[in-house]
DNA sequence: ACGCCGCGTTACGTTAACGTAAGCGTAAAT
DNA sequence: ATTTACGCTTACGTTAACGTAACGCGGCGT
């Protein structure tokens, strides 16, 4: 088992503490990111002395904080979304507001995949236009 | 013909000049926007005397623009993709460049709705177990 | 013992993308 | 003839998300 996994995911998997180091070349960030986005309570390392250690907690959440700023998102909408996938099972008030912010944010991604949609058909559309043109003996130009 | 257009559209459509407050009617933006933009030569508005005038061009572009934001592009990453629209016909050493860049746009855009399917896909199956733990009696808080 | 990492904290610097305020010109409304 | 409204320019302010510099502490290789 585990076969589709390379080093760094299994190593990301069983390895339950990791220092800043660590973090920062398995994630290729800076060790003023992490600490920045502790800060931020987006992540929550335990300390040994003074030393953060990472949790899987934290290395999952790091993950998605990753993918959501790819997506254009704030890290304070990063924050509210990181309750949805961490969820505080002891309290059901607050759980229910993050289900329903889920289902938004649910609703917005899907607006957002069909707008992308659109937008890799008009780029595509394009490239074909241009191509034909580049490859236009030279007449094309002409209106 | 028109028929699917909404009054909005068609007017963005027929209208050949516009003024700066239609514009930031009809996209939503201020006016201090529309004059960054034109300052980081994203817009090309016309002058008469001294006020803006916006083209048809120009609204094509701001609505290229304001897509590329919600999906987490620069200005800067944009200003360079509106080339790809907007190409110089006489300069084919220029468009072919920018055909080569809209290749590679392409690709990222295509890895960005795998990984959106993927967001999709978590957070769904995040939401029905949320709501399977939502509506259990009581008893499915036990492990 | 000494020097050098590697980590930590504090604090100031930086860039992008505008916001906001001041001051001027002009056109329309009263 | 004002007032009101909109637009222009110039310029300083602001927020997010870190970068960078200064300085201290504890381990450890020689």
């Amino acid at each position: 088992m585990y076969a589709e996994l390379d080093e760094t995911e299994l190593f990301l998997m069983t390895e339950t503490y990791m220092t800043i180091r660590e973090m920062c070349d398995a994630f290729d960030v800076t060790p003023r990111t992490l600490r920045f986005y502790e800060a931020k309570e987006l992540l929550f390392p335990e300390r040994r002395g003074t030393k953060r250690l990472f949790t899987r907690r934290d290395r999952a959440r790091l993950k998605l904080i990753l993918r959501g700023k790819r997506f254009g998102f704030s890290l304070e909408d990063i924050r509210q979304l990181l309750d949805l996938y961490d969820p505080n099972k002891d309290n059901k008030e607050q759980m229910m507001r993050a289900y329903e912010l889920g289902l938004q944010r649910l609703a917005d991604l899907e607006a957002r995949r069909t707008e992308l949609e659109d937008i890799i058909a008009d780029l595509k559309a394009n490239l074909e236009w241009g191509a034909q043109f580049l490859s236009a003996p030279k007449a094309a130009a002409a209106g």
